[in-house]
RNA sequence: UGGGGUGUAGCCAAGCGGUAAGGCAACGGACUUUGACUCCGUCAUUCGUUGGUUCAAAUCCAUCCACCCCAG
């Protein structure tokens, strides 16, 4: 089969396209060039090593408006964005892999640490977690369609992360000992400095709920939901970001007890083996990457929206990530948090 | 210039004669394909000043300084 593997150049992507090599498969390698920091170079010296072809894609005026763009005007309101989901349904999956495709390419692979499943004679795919529990990476792929979902192979998606690296060292390539950390792949280090000048913030109050004035903040973009470090108000105990309120540019904060709330609001939904949620069900949902899933009851609300009702209330729901919804291995679908509330239905 | 009170790290603060707790903040690291959280580590040779008592003082005494409160 004819194969286009998205290469970064990292342990993972690399090792992907290893085993998939050594199936027999037809491989060609994509790697895009989006903004800045880009992994040219070590995609290129992995493609050497693999011996396959390397195709570069320059998206770098999608990937401006699509996710730069996006994660800009998010911060300005008062909102965390969420780039990976939105890179990977629109470039990753999207714009890059349409490249692939006519370059006649069949499937496109990737090194997420997750699954695809097929049920009804292979018609419809699920998106499941990786074996690798620690590493799934499913969370960010939660907004993916079936039309995407049908053209990708996980070959990692078995594995444990472990035997992957060791895989790479063993076979000496050269991003074996690579670490993990990644951070925003458009982002050299600091976040809030790469927002300078692209955001329309200035400093402002920080206040407790009661509107006590407590320090002064940098602009509300350096801030999300749940925060502590940065505030630079020492106080009997620590003290986290509780709300970022545009309209009078206040950022709000609170102890931590403050920041549990077990009803939250999204929008945007994609659901994954069934088009649109119809009626309530029961699922784990998880309202942030690596943080644990929890026991939750999906309710169809208003305008297509959702209302995600936990059993026990969460700590530090953010309006802009995604909250993600499964049934033991199956990733359901997700959407977009548009705000904590009070549970409606008790 | 009468009376009372307080002065311990950037902030709060324990200590009350035996050789400087803790919290917050900050900084560093770990974790991490978002932003966070979390975890680990670092952070006063010195207790407003200067003297004195004592084997030993942040702790007792005196002095001066600063700030606060009440009276004028």
């Amino acid at each position: 089969m004819k194969i286009g593997v998205l290469l970064s150049g990292g342990v993972d992507s690399t090792v992907a396209a290893y085993l998939l090599k050594k199936q027999g498969h037809d491989l060609l390698a994509f790697t895009m060039v989006n903004h800045e920091v880009n992994p040219w170079q070590k995609a290129a010296l992995a493609a050497e090593q693999l011996g396959i072809e390397h195709i570069r894609v320059d998206l770098a005026d999608q990937f401006q408006t699509q996710v730069i763009d996006y994660f800009c005007s998010t911060y300005e309101n008062g909102q965390t964005p969420n780039p990976c989901t939105v890179c990977n349904k629109t470039i990753k999956f999207g714009a890059l892999m349409k490249q692939a495709l006519t370059y006649g390419c069949e499937k496109i692979a990737t090194g997420h640490y997750c699954r695809i499943g097929f049920y009804e004679n292979a018609k419809h795919c699920l998106l499941m977690k990786g074996i690798d529990k620690s590493k799934d990476q499913s969370y960010f792929l939660y907004d993916l369609t079936q039309h995407q979902l049908q053209h990708i192979i996980f070959p990692l998606g078995e594995l444990l992360k472990e035997d992957v690296k060791a895989l790479a060292k063993e076979l000496e390539f050269q991003a074996a000992g690579d670490n993990e950390s990644q951070e925003i792949c458009f982002i050299p280090n600091d976040y809030r400095e790469f927002l300078k000048g692209k955001v329309n913030d200035r400093p402002g109050p920080i206040c407790d709920e009661a509107g006590k004035i407590l320090g002064e903040h940098r602009g509300l973009s350096g801030y999300t939901i749940g925060q502590r470090k940065g505030l630079g108000i020492s106080w009997a105990h620590p003290l986290y970001v509780v709300a970022l309120r545009t309209k009078d540019n206040t950022l709000v904060v609170g102890s931590e007890q403050e920041l549990y709330h077990d009803s939250l609001l999204a929008d945007q939904c994609n659901f994954i083996p069934f088009p649109e949620l119809t009626s309530k069900i029961r699922v784990k949902a998880k309202i942030r990457y690596r943080t644990p899933e929890a026991e939750a009851t999906l309710w169809p609300h208003e305008n297509g929206q959702l209302q995600v009702v936990f059993d026990k209330p969460q700590r530090a729901i953010t309006s802009g990530q995604a909250v993600v919804f499964y049934q033991d291995e199956i990733l359901i679908g997700g959407g977009k948090i548009i705000s904590y509330a009070r549970n409606p239905h008790r």
